[in-house]
DNA sequence: TTTATTCTGTGTACGGTAGACACTGTTTGG
DNA sequence: CCAAACAGTGTCTACCGTACACAGAATAAA
């Protein structure tokens, strides 16, 4: 996990790149085109170099999506401590969710296996620290995790949203309306309505509602 | 979206295979090597094939891993209908983490866009069956969206349970206590109790709370 | 029954990927 | 001054997904 800082050179050519030049043109590249059209290749050419100079400041693809997730998300917002726990970690999931959305392969960039950051464990750290009184550190733990949850499940669906989630979904849908009623009707009455960030907020209220009812029966 | 089931054939060679083989076979080297094990030219010689063979069954790769998923996931629960509407979610959310454990690939094959096949939107329907009333259509949506976004962290975060989420966080929070005190004293007081069934519950038990109290509230 | 059509599985080819390794040339510590 | 350390390059291997032409098989039409 040594990676993440530039390591410290002594001897030698002096570096032509540094990892924050790499991060930031592979980032641009994800921005632009996507997650799949970041290869080693691309982000080499993109800063004017061969494929194989950047490993000499990563060592694989893995590692670089890694430094790209860490320096796209950055740290947690800081001014959380004078807020009401409730809003504070409202304040701190909206946070979480425009870093998502900034960077739509971020979510994406997730998937599986792969290296945590500091940045990942600040966010962490950030949540802990305004959460309320009342609860285990395995709850703690758990109740972070669930509000990270939402965040993500609604940062999966953001790209999607209105437009393909009627069409995708809609096009299935509208061929065997009569298999799915429940559904058919839920999607209808939704789309009057519209926005996806209503959805964002009904989940976040239900689960700072349900940690409310947990801290006040104890 | 006519790729899920197979087509009719009448004049040419009967068919050598079906698509369940190929999507069995697929799903069988994903439980057992990972999704990235999965290619054209693998799932193939596992059923004694060239890979070109499989284009006869599905149009791209993409659409194969659109199967697998399908077929993994399989239909919902159906005997949630005698259950209060907070045990026949409950049920839900865990028959829904079940095949996520089962498949642990599954998660993974569901992130960035992707074809939604007809199990999903059962799965969907089911779950909005057995929601309470008093919600909007809207609101049913995004209730249905919170229980999948918990169940979809814990499953995403199953594999990684205690191993390596000791040895992963571990190792870069042991260098760094000190900058993540909140976080330390969690994961510590978490990794004397233990237990990712335990976190699951939480958070489904808080947002079911959160789901009661507005219910109530109207 | 013959013929024409349609479809299957295969072989080849292309452009892409990640990464191992040897090499040249630059920089600096001893 | 020189030897060690290191940067960036070029070449190579082993894959990946998939486009395309083809030979053979099965059937519908003649």
């Amino acid at each position: 996990m040594f990676f993440w800082e530039e390591r410290p050179r002594t001897r030698g050519p002096k570096p032509a790149l540094t990892l924050d030049q790499i991060a930031g043109a592979a980032i641009a590249v994800a921005d632009a085109e996507g997650l799949p059209a970041v290869s080693m290749q691309r982000v080499a050419a993109e800063l004017g170099f061969t494929k194989m100079s950047l490993y000499r400041y990563v060592p694989g693809k893995t590692e670089l999506v890694a430094v790209m997730l860490e320096r796209a998300l950055g740290g947690p917002p800081g001014d959380l401590s004078d807020l009401s726990w409730r809003d504070a970690l409202s304040a701190w999931a909206s946070s979480l969710l425009e870093r998502y959305e900034a960077h739509r392969w971020a979510l994406e960039a997730t998937a599986g296996a792969r290296p945590i950051g500091p940045n990942e464990l600040a966010w962490m750290e950030s949540a802990l620290t305004v959460l309320p009184a009342g609860l285990t550190g395995a709850e703690r733990m758990d109740a972070v995790a669930t509000i990270a949850g939402q965040v993500r499940m609604i940062a999966g669906q953001s790209g999607t949203a209105e437009s393909e989630l009627t069409a995708t979904i809609g096009l299935v849908l509208r061929e065997h309306a009569d298999r799915f009623p429940a559904l058919t009707a839920a999607v209808t009455d939704a789309a009057a309505r519209g926005g996806q960030d209503q959805a964002f907020r009904f989940g976040i209220e239900r689960i700072l509602d349900g940690m409310e009812v947990l801290i006040q029966r104890r």
